[in-house]
DNA sequence: CAAACATATCAATAATTGTTCATATGTATG
DNA sequence: CATACATATGAACAATTATTGATATGTTTG
């Protein structure tokens, strides 16, 4: 079935913003942290041991991505991968880099 | 079936390297022009628009990360993508990245 | 509405990284 | 073995980006 035409040079700058996003081990633990349950930005930093001003701004950006969404509770903002898809596409990389050794 | 737990620190390091890498337009231009046949580092530079040094560079950065595979024949070298692992994970994040609008 | 708390933003710095140019290595051919 | 060809490497530069510290915005509670 749909068989991969190779993507126009706009596409491939778009795709790579997505994994450029995905490159930087901050951002990721962020976001395997994210990824049972939603987590406030201050459990966040405590958790992880990074500043409250350095996990905003890598929220920010995956915002902007719309690779996570947060809700408002009261005063705290809770953030969860916005959607399935960003879920899976994580869990499958993962699994992808665990089994390394290829076939090949 | 195989939940994925949170992983450690170090292997979220390993992870972000991979996506680091593909987060590069250049170098998944590359990934891309090669994924149906290997190609020559000249042909790659050429197709792409690209100095020879500059895809050298990226090709081996790739190679470093075992995502490609070259072939010496004769003068050339013919580069591929290193197994099927990992044009898999080209395809679907592709895919992943086309079908931005989920089902939340 | 002031004080306390949680998150976001701004400006500046430090570190990383993509790109270029010059040159080296390796390979075939006359 | 010299020349031409294809690819790789090294040093330097330019640009991007992660991180920090200080401060602003927004939200609840007294």
């Amino acid at each position: 079935m749909n068989k991969l035409a190779i993507p126009s040079q706009l596409d491939t700058t778009i795709l790579a913003e997505t994994f450029r996003l995905l490159g930087d081990p901050t951002r990721l633990r962020i976001l395997f942290f994210c990824l049972d349950e939603p987590r406030s930005v201050g459990d966040i930093a405590t958790s992880l041991d990074l500043s409250q001003s350095l996990v905003s701004h890598h929220l920010r950006l995956l915002r902007g991505a719309r690779l996570v969404r947060g809700n408002r509770q009261a005063k705290q903002i809770f953030y969860e991968l916005a959607d399935k898809h960003v879920s899976d596409m994580l869990v499958d990389m993962a699994h992808h880099v665990c089994e390394e050794s290829g076939e090949d």
